[in-house]
DNA sequence: TTCCCCATGAGACTCATTCTCAACTTGGAG
DNA sequence: CTCCAAGTTGAGAATGAGTCTCATGGGGAA
C-alpha cells in the first residue's frame, strides 16, 4: 500500500486531465502524512514553515481535487473551519468530538450504517452521504 | 400548550436576567409560528416586511438566547447558513436533506438514539448532543 | 525547443456572523 | 408617576473562512 502512494496522485491528476505540479504534490504529501484532522490554514502554514512555496488558494483548490477523488475526507465540525483527513486506507468512519478537550475520536459501527439506510428507505430515499458527529464528554 | 406560549419567553428572559423587549418578542413570534427551517436573514427580512423594526444583530442575538434555552434548535446544513426551527413540542429528531431538491425531512428513530449512546460508552464517553444528517436522493 | 494552456499567487472580494458604541428602553426605586 | 442605572438596540464596521481574478509562470505534447 505504502509503495503505491507516490503514483496515486499522478494517476488522479491524469484521470482528471490536470497537471502534476510541485504544489499539488506538496499539499498531498502534507495531508497524507498527518494522522490528525487539520484545517486548510494549518496545512498552509505547515508547508510555508517547511519553506515550500504555496498559496492558500492552491491549498483550497488542491483539497477540492483530493476530496473529489476520495483521497481526502472533508468534515465540517461546525466551528467555522472545515477539517481534512487522509483516507488512504479507505475505512469509513464517523467522529466523536469531546466537548471538554476538543479531541476527535473516530468510530465505525456497521449496525449504525445499516440503520441509516433503512430509515432513508422508509421515506423513499437512499443515502448518498451522511454527517454524523457525536459531541461527547468523558464519563468521570 | 398553545395557551402558555406567551409566557414562555418572559419566563426564559426572567430566568436569564434579561429584559423583555418588543424585538425579542417579535423574533420569537416569527420563528415560533414557522414550520420550516429558516435562516437568520430570512427571519430578519420577514420581520422587516411586516413593518417590524428589528436589526440583523438582534435577530442573531435573540436566536442565541432561544437556542440556549431550548426554545429553538440551530442546525448547520453545511451550506454556509445556519437554519433555525422552533422546538415547542420538544420532540427530538434529525434531518434528511434531499440532494436533488434541497428538501429537509425530519426523522426520529429510537434505536438509532440508543445505538449512539452505546457507541459513546464503548469509548468511555456519554453523548452530550449530536449532529446527524442524511444527504439522500429519491429512489426513482 | 516551441507554444498553447493550465496552474499559481497576491490580494481583492463575498457573505454569514459578530462586534462596537452611541442612543434608546426597561423596570425597579423612591 | 418620575427618575435613572443598567441592559438593549441598530447601523455599520470588522472578522474570518473560503472563493475569485488576472497577470505571470510552468507543464508537456509534438
Amino acid at each position: 500500500m505504502a509503495a503505491q502512494t507516490p503514483e496515486i496522485l499522478t494517476g488522479i491528476l491524469h484521470k482528471e486531465g490536470l497537471r502534476y505540479t510541485v504544489q499539488r504534490e506538496a499539499v498531498w504529501d502534507e495531508i497524507r502524512q498527518s494522522q490528525e484532522h487539520r484545517d486548510a490554514e494549518d496545512i498552509y502554514l505547515s508547508l510555508r514553515t517547511k519553506g515550500i512555496q504555496v498559496s492558500r488558494a492552491t491549498v483550497y483548490r488542491t483539497m477540492d481535487v483530493l476530496v473529489k477523488n476520495k483521497l481526502v475526507r472533508k468534515m465540517d465540525v461546525g466551528d467555522g473551519r472545515c477539517r481534512y483527513e487522509p483516507r488512504l486506507d479507505d475505512n469509513h468512519h464517523d467522529h466523536m468530538i469531546c466537548t471538554e478537550t476538543g479531541d476527535i475520536i473516530e468510530f465505525f459501527d456497521e449496525e449504525l450504517e445499516l440503520l441509516q439506510e433503512k430509515i432513508a428507505r422508509k421515506h423513499g430515499y437512499t443515502v448518498v452521504r451522511h454527517v454524523h458527529q457525536l459531541f461527547v464528554k468523558p464519563i468521570k
